[in-house]
DNA sequence: GTCTATAATAAGATAGAC
DNA sequence: GTCTATCTTATTATAGAC
């Protein structure tokens, strides 16, 4: 993760900063060197366009976001507790890292099509670990068989939606929201029939 | 709904396909007036700015949407028909009105202060409805007391990502998707101890 | 109600000095 | 690695003819 240790990493840091309260396209080059206490001119010593700065943002989340993942899953062993470890990697990361991860959801036109191409693909890796838990649980009847594509789309919308209205000085911390968000996709997921558990 | 009637619902119309496809700030005036047909400085004869042109878009999409609400609740009467009512209602219309609906989640910070601050109040309007469903199933006994707020922020966000990624020619019609929703959300609300039903 | 022409401004990016 | 100065281009918006 960036801090102020040098000027590439400042940059970053202010860019994100900018990106989400206003938006890439409303930012100027010129607020994030202010922000960053240089000249519009030195910012292209450090990344060689707006756009590659974007891209930088949004690649570093994104493979933080998996390995993040990845990490987490490594102890779970039985499906249920598998999805409730991965809605909970998920909204804990986008919580903590509430700015770059709402720019990695709103920002993605503002990429060159090579680039878009790259963060799109990372994001389908990313995806497809979750519809391959739902598609397991489906098999092994833990959980309902609803259409797999849909239902990974809405966990991670669902989740994926927090980082857009959490304050961290508000009322819940990170893990009670995870909690409640982990229960109401694990009951959604259920079989409608009876709980056999 | 602006239809191609009139050069005012024209201009409304090809600048909801621009903002949807590339955002509001990168749409320009130039754009707009060429899917019009017209020359850009005939746009400002029908809205003083870019900004009244984005804010009228959003006023129309949630006037609609709170007045389709209230239209289709007007029918339900116990709890849990109301909730099913409510969500299949949210999917509907933004699945229908796919690109006003992105836009009115994703284009609020352009609009200056005032327009903001008449959005907003409408948009949190619409949310209360949600949630003094969610506040009554609790204290009745047909949901779980979850938070409130939280829980009407989850699902409405749930149905409102349907609006980012549904493809109308897709796999998936509109009334299969918002039943899909449906069913997991109020799985989701159920208490957890065992279906009393 | 739409046009041509243009004003006023700000953007992203580069050149070259230090 | 950061600066000043500048190029090029695009933008929103206005003035005034038709």
């Amino acid at each position: 993760m960036p801090a102020g240790n040098n000027m590439k990493n400042t940059i970053k840091t202010v860019a994100i900063d900018l990106f989400f309260k206003k938006g890439y396209y409303a930012t100027s080059i010129s607020e994030i060197a202010r922000g960053s206490g240089i000249q519009k001119a030195s910012i292209y010593y450090h990344y060689p366009s707006k756009e590659e700065l974007l891209f930088s943002i949004l690649k570093t989340t994104m493979d933080d976001l998996t390995a993040y993942l990845k990490e987490n899953l490594a102890d779970a062993d039985d499906i249920e507790m598998q999805m409730r470890v991965a809605v909970h990697s998920h909204v804990r990361f986008h919580l903590e890292r509430q700015k770059e991860n709402f720019i990695a959801n709103s920002e993605l036109r503002g990429l060159s099509k090579e680039h878009y191409h790259i963060i799109v693909q990372k994001r389908d890796e990313y995806e497809c670990i979750f519809q391959n838990i739902i598609k397991q649980g489906a098999e092994k009847g833990v959980f309902s068989e609803e259409d797999t594509k849909i239902l990974s789309y809405a966990i991670l919308t669902l989740c994926t939606a927090g980082a857009a209205w959490f304050n961290p000085r508000g009322r819940l911390n990170v893990d009670e929201i995870a909690t409640i968000y982990e229960n109401f996709i694990i009951s959604g997921l259920g079989r409608k029939e009876a709980d056999g558990k």
